[in-house]
DNA sequence: TGACAAAACGAACGATCGTTTTATTGTTGG
DNA sequence: CCAACAATAAAACGATCGTTCGTTTTGTCA
């Protein structure tokens, strides 16, 4: 019977392997993240990295999937201890933009850059980078509709605009920082939120600092 | 001296292997276009198409310089057909947009791609696309001063703000256009870029159609 | 201690990459 | 007519890619 509290040594390269090249696959992207550099950089033998993985795909896959927890650790998690409603819309945006500006990831958000070199090629990758882009989207259009359940928000908000506009202006923030290292592109991505908000809060209520 | 209409063949064939590296680079990204691929689809020798060019780096800068030329053709110049102030800023907004949604490059803007690709690649290549990039942005900011001057916008609006939101939500549609599919994006970016003008026209000037 | 499995290794595979070299065209000007 | 020239081709270069193979190390349990 295998242990099971670790697998002792297998599980852990592994996780060592997949910290490495998030990095990677942040500065060069997901194609550019080649296995024998990988090697190099983790002191493994391209054999012996190769197979945790079995194939260039599934370790692009495995390391899309530790970026998603990793960004669910530093921006869904601690935005939820917010309370549903606007506070908690606010935090999700607050929190993505500061995980974008944190350089966690030295090239920024991993799979905002995934989802444009895989836009074009169809596959399990541009999958679930595509799925990992709804799920931001759709929980900030869920956000919307609690903060206008909870009177918040005015009934002419409309959540799946609203949040279609904050993923660009988040999407844009991450792009500017990384093009023109420029971090402004945050202050002005929060700002906007703010104004889009603020011409939509209802009477009485406010705007959480952003 | 050299005929000063044409020479002859090699810049005809050159503009041909440009016209298929520009699809190519808009789907696959200036590192997934390589040079056999496009060799072979143009019907050259693979020493032939690279004579034309040099080196890679010089076929990616030629390649996006195409591009660019596009964009001015498909965009800016019929744009600043319509009159200073904001008519002409509108209008640069709906034919970006137009633009990207047209297809004329099968993965969407190629520059917008090359942005992202190579944002953590330091070089000549990323610093052309930075200057692309910077000089959309200025641009809008440059009408949105005009119009301001021309007193359809308030005091209040901010030039460099509004092109940066105007901006981020141009490269949003176009990014979401790519990875879902979905034409909607361009409605929603219309629809932001007008809510946010609505709110700082002057009272008395209706807002041109977008 | 001996058996067994997981983990990592070194070496090589065929394919493709950008690039260079050498040679062959076809056109053009003196 | 021939020299000069631009344009293309064929073949090969070394490098790197993802992947496979067989072997060896390592660690654990009976």
């Amino acid at each position: 019977m295998p242990a099971a509290v670790s697998s002792s040594n297998g599980a852990l390269t592994r996780e060592t392997i997949l910290q490495e090249a998030v990095q990677m696959a942040s500065e060069l992207g997901l194609e550019g993240l080649s296995i024998g550099r990988l090697a190099e950089a983790t002191g493994l033998s391209k054999a012996g990295l190769f197979a945790h993985f079995g194939s260039k795909e599934e370790l692009q896959l495995a390391t899309l999937k530790t970026v998603r927890d990793r960004v669910a650790m530093e921006v869904f998690v601690p935005a939820f201890k917010a309370p549903r409603g606007l506070k908690r819309l606010v935090a999700v945006c607050d929190r993505w933009l500061a995980y974008a500006e944190s350089e966690i990831f030295r090239g920024g958000c991993p799979i905002a850059a995934a989802s444009s070199e895989f836009d074009g090629r169809p596959g399990p990758v541009k999958d679930y980078t595509a799925e990992c882009m709804a799920e931001l989207r759709q929980t900030l259009a869920r956000l919307i509709r609690e903060a206008k359940a909870a009177g918040e928000l005015s009934k002419e908000a409309d959540p799946e605009q609203l949040a279609y506009e904050f993923h660009a202006l988040a999407l844009g923030a991450n792009g500017a920082f990384q093009l023109f290292g420029d971090r402004a592109a945050f202050a002005m991505s929060r700002r906007a939120i703010k104004d889009r908000l603020r011409a939509f809060t209802a009477p009485g209520t406010r705007l959480p600092p952003l």
